[in-house]
DNA sequence: TCGGCGATTAGCT
DNA sequence: GCTAATCGCCGAG
């Protein structure tokens, strides 16, 4: 027997603490319908990105650009962007407007659509790094720059909870991936995993 | 205006 | 372990 899929409101997204944010989506399902491929996995790895205040984050110290400007909205919508010119990183924008708060999206456990997702990898559907790594995971799930500032509501792109209880146990906390440059801010536990899952990223 | 680097990854040594 | 791929942003000049 199924459990019921409900779609993540918005109090969840505009909440104060994004690491909370980051650690609650754990476990949640992330969803996208495109050109009516339905693909979905559960997301096994997120890290919090701190807004203004964070070094490790696009909008440290406030900066206001083109490509960070989607961050700055009110939590609920998707701030995709270009890494290293090759990759697309997708991330939740959370909080309230103007805090621009985000939680990026690392590595998910496909549940739905795999073989969409082994179509546009051109990994095996068993393949267990096939959403594995932000930039592995949004080519599976077909996320692209098009994506970026679309709300997370019931369309193309969407987040739901199946009422799957992740147990706190179960969610290591850890230091994030390739921040370095961040100094001090590098060493902050915004990473957040499934224990022993082995669609994690650099287990 | 230009040079360097980054929330990465695959492939080769 | 090292490097190429490739583009937006930023600091230096």
């Amino acid at each position: 027997m199924p459990l019921k899929k409900e779609i993540l409101d918005l109090p969840f997204y505009t909440q104060h603490s994004v690491v909370n944010v980051a650690k609650r989506l754990i476990g949640k399902l992330l969803v996208t319908d495109i050109d009516g491929q339905q693909s979905v996995c559960r997301i096994v790895e997120t890290e919090a990105y701190a807004g203004a205040q964070d070094r490790a984050s696009h909008a440290y110290g406030d900066r206001r650009t083109g490509r960070t400007e989607v961050m700055y909205r009110l939590g609920g919508c998707a701030y995709v962007y270009l890494c290293y010119g090759i990759h697309r990183l997708f991330n939740v924008v959370t909080g309230a407007e103007n805090t621009p708060h985000a939680v990026l999206i690392r590595a998910g456990a496909p549940v739905e659509g795999v073989e969409h997702m082994a179509a546009r990898t051109g990994k095996a559907p068993s393949d267990p790094s096939i959403a594995r790594g932000p930039g592995n995971l949004t080519k599976a799930m077909g996320i692209t720059l098009q994506h970026n500032g679309l709300e997370l509501i019931a369309s193309e792109l969407c987040i739901y909870s199946d009422g799957c209880p992740v147990e706190e146990s179960q969610i290591v906390s850890a230091t994030r991936v390739g921040v370095g440059y961040a100094a001090e801010d590098a060493l902050l536990p915004y990473r957040f995993y499934l224990k022993g899952s082995p669609h994690v990223s650099k287990a």
